[in-house]
Parts: structure tokens; sequence; C-alpha cells
RNA sequence: GGAGAGAUGGCCGAGUGGUCGAAGGCACUCCCCUGCUAAGGGAGCAUGCGGUCAAAAACUGCAUCGAGGGUUCGAAUCCCUCUCUCUCCGCCA
């Protein structure tokens, strides 16, 4: 959501930058729906206020025992077009919200212009692709090799886009996320969160899902009325933590960490990734979330891009770090870096991390403020990022540490958590 | 699932139809006093959205006492629905 006060002062500059995202902003209508919103606002309000005195003085005449008629009579007149002016201003504001609400974030000045993710900017590299003396296969060839990866049984449980890992793939799975809220917790400050995995659509409006992107989402009808949706990202449930809350200025920076399962319905990807582990209905993840203040919101995002950079270094994944440009980034970010890991079957880059300053798009949605240097209530900013992928995490490992024998040796830094297995490989059903 | 109690400002807590956006306390900010370890005195201190205004400050209006609706000239207070919290019973990992 953005500062309608920016929208009334500087109209034309958030039309342009709204622009290089390719979003249309009907400036026109806003500024019809502003100039209709004022006058029915005034109104109403100076009627309510007419009322607000009128029934104070029959108060006070009804204490001194004096007559009260006509002035109570004078107050049913205006409740009778009050009532209308409400209900007409309730509505214009429900209209402007809406329209507000639909609204992207605004980029910030430094990411680069453009329509597609073809416009993104390479900003680093770690590691290089190693090289192998035979021929590579994926992490579908690979898994379902070892007997330790079946879709066909996922299939028949669930339908398409769905998994089962077994035996030591299961554990690495476990492995890898263990790793990763050890080295965020241990090494980034981090604090370790399990959360709900279902939640309110308010939550989901807080962090901008709704009220656009519903058909991404899975829900579950709840009894009597509403319904319950099952989390995309742990983002959600970890950004809303502060939700209607102010903080003190201490508080800040909040660093959050969760392990979760993500459920997103991929409505749209239609014959995308219909092959492998890339793009599931259900996916693990550790989440990064940061609760800033303002004025340190762009050097958290580095720091914490460098967060999850560490999982891959740490893992000796090759990677590449990516800027989206305006086109491409997602709607409630004003600044994303994509982290792309190296799958050597696809012989290309693949997402396994995206981090987003979120400035103060979800706080505003939330109203997730901190008491400033002056004591006054302030928004704060929010990031987000995976620190990483656990499922991508996986394929990566697999794909990146195959041997000719189509077998996998295990990362060092994973085989503690492994119980000393060295390499994976096939084992008894 | 059954029965009961409750939801008020950053926190605690008073308030059952009118001058209540709301006593008192704690916390916090400023000032005064004081050489000392939870000292005293004074003042200030909810949030959101408007209007005057380019903006800030200032002034001012409206809304908000879990949410929504209703009764009333007037609702924190009365009525209805819902949500959540707590206690007891049942069930359960």
């Amino acid at each position: 959501m953005l500062d309608i006060q920016l929208l009334r002062t500087d109209l034309d500059q958030v039309e342009a930058r709204l622009a290089t995202r390719g979003f249309k902003f009907d400036a026109g209508r806003f500024r019809a729906m502003e100039e209709e919103r004022k006058h029915i606002q005034v109104r109403t309000q100076t009627l309510q206020s007419e009322r607000n005195q009128a029934s104070k003085a029959i108060g006070q005449a009804k204490a001194k025992g004096e007559d009260t008629h006509v002035q109570m009579q004078e107050v049913a007149r205006i409740n009778e077009t009050l009532a209308a002016d409400e209900a007409s201003l309730n509505d214009i504001q429900a209209r402007l919200e809406a329209f507000l609400l639909d609204f992207p974030n605004l980029p910030h000045a430094s990411v680069p212009v453009g329509k597609s993710e073809s416009d993104n900017v390479e900003v680093r590299r770690f590691g290089t692709p190693r090289t192998f003396d035979f021929e590579v296969k994926d992490h579908v060839a690979l898994g379902e090799g070892l007997g330790l990866l079946d879709f066909e049984t996922a299939s028949k449980l669930s339908g398409a886009r769905f998994s089962i890992l077994k035996g030591d793939l299961s554990r690495l799975h476990r492995a890898l996320s263990q790793f990763m809220l050890d080295t965020h917790t241990r090494d980034h400050g981090y604090t370790e969160m399990y959360v709900p995995y279902m939640v309110n659509a308010e939550t989901l409006r807080g962090t901008g899902q709704l009220p656009k992107f519903e058909a991404d989402l899975f829900s579950v009808p709840r009894g009597d009325q509403g319904k319950h949706y099952l989390i995309p990202t742990a983002e959600v449930p970890l950004t809303n933590v502060v939700r209607d809350v102010i903080l003190q200025e201490a508080d800040l920076p909040m660093r959050l960490t969760a392990h979760t399962p993500c459920f997103r319905s991929e409505a749209g990807s239609y014959g995308k990734d219909v092959r492998g582990l890339i793009r599931q209905h259900q996916f693990d993840k550790v989440e990064l979330v940061q609760i800033v203040h303002p004025q340190h919101s762009y050097a958290a995002l580095e720091e914490l891009t460098g967060h999850a950079e560490k999982i891959l270094q740490l893992l000796g994944l090759p990677y590449r770090v990516i800027v989206l440009c305006t086109g491409d980034m997602g709607a409630g970010s004003s600044k994303t870096y994509d982290i792309e890991v190296w799958l050597p079957a696809q012989n290309t880059f693949r997402e396994i991390s995206s981090c987003s300053n979120c400035e103060a798009f979800q706080a505003r949605r939330m109203q997730a403020r901190f008491r400033n240097e002056k004591n006054k209530p302030e928004l704060v900013h929010t990031l987000n990022g995976s620190g990483v992928a656990v499922g991508r995490a996986m394929v990566a490992v697999l794909e990146n540490y195959q041997n000719a024998d189509g077998t996998v040796s295990v990362p060092a830094v994973l085989q503690p958590y492994m119980g000393g297995v060295t390499v994976i490989g096939r084992q008894p059903a």
C-alpha cells in the first residue's frame, strides 16, 4: 500500500514510477475519487459535529430539567440526511482503499528499469560450476535411480506437483533445513520461530497476498464462516507478528526465521517445470524476515541477502545474485535480489532465494510501527528472503554432488546432520 | 462438544445512558528539587483519518473502549450476532 499523502502531493511521480513496473495507474480516476471523498467527508463530518453538539446541549438542558422536544426534533432531522451521507462516505472510502490495495510498491531508484526477467542484472557470482567427466543426470533421474524419490505414489495420494522422499533423501532434506536454521540462529542473529501454517485473510492482506493474489493460495473452509489460508511462505506469519504493534526503537532490528512448508496453487504456471521438484504445491523453506528502522532497510537488504548466500557458500553450491528489474519484481517489493543456484543438468542458474525490501509497503497495510526519536509512531520497514528454499537446495545438492555411479556425495557441512553418512547410495527397499 | 467469566490507552485498571477519549496507578518525556541506590514535586503523554496549509508547526473536526449490526436526540455503558481469551467438564497428540 502506498502513502496516500504521496499520491495527493506528487501524483505525477507515482504515476511515472509505477509505469516502470508496467502498472498503469489511472490518475484521473484517483483524482475524481479523491474529490468525491473530500466533498462527502467534509459534509458528513460537519453534520456529525452538529449532531454531537446538539446532543450534548440536550443532555445539559435535561440536567436542568428544561424541555428538549424542539432540540430533539432538530437532531432527528440532522440524522435523516446523515445516515445517507455516512453510507456514501463508507462507500467511497472502501472504493478508495480497494483501489490503493491494488497498487504495487514503488521501485527503489537503484532498481534497473525493465520489462521482463531478461532485463534483470547480474551483480555477482560465487563458485565455479564443476566439470563432469560423465553424463550428468538431473535430480529426478538421480532420485528415482536411487529409489528414494517417488512421484508416482505421491500423485496417487495427492495428484500432480507433489512428491515423496524416502530414506537418506528424506534425511538430506531434513538435514538441509536443520543446517539452515542453525546457521541463521547461531551465526546471523535470527530468532527461530514456530508459526501457524494456516492464517486468516487479514494476515494475508498485511503482507500483500490478498486481495490481489487469492488465486495463488490454497484455503480451507472454517466451520460457520470465513476460511483459513495455507501459507504460501513463512514471510506471511513472521512479518505479521508485528501487525498492529507499536514497537520501541530499541526493539529494532528484529530478525526472525522459521522453517515451514509452503503451499502454492501455482495457478498460471501450467506446463512450467512439470518435471521434478522445482515447482511443487508443497515445499519447505527456511525464511528470513527483518523488521527494521526505515533508515537501515537497504543495508539490511544487503545483509539479509548475504545471509542467504552464506548457506550456498557453505554448501559449496555455485550461484549468482541478480537484481530484479522493475518489471519482474513482486508487487510488494521496492528492491529484490534473486539468488540463483547452478543446476548442471539444466546447464543454467535457477532461483533458490528471493530477498526483498518492502520498505513501508507491508508496514502500512499492517500498521506496524515503532516510536521514533520524537516518540511519534512511524512505520517500520520490512524485509524478507528465502534462506533458502529447501527443496531446491536439495535438487542443487543432488545434481552438483552426483557421482558417476549415480550416487550422491553429502556436502561436508551436512554430514553431521546425516549421522555421518557421506554418500547417498541405493538403499534396499 | 457442554457450562461459566471476560475483552477499556504502551501496561495495569476504574467507569452500567449525557459535560467520557475515558479516573487512578505503572512506564515514558520535560522541568524543579535532591549528593545516592524502585526518593519527592510539577507538567506532558492513545491511534487513525480529515479541514485550514505547498509542507512543518499550530488550530480544529470526525471516528475508534475486541468486531459488526441495532435501540436512542445521545452508547465504553442497553440489545443482537460474531471473534478471541480464561476457568471447569468431556475428548484428544
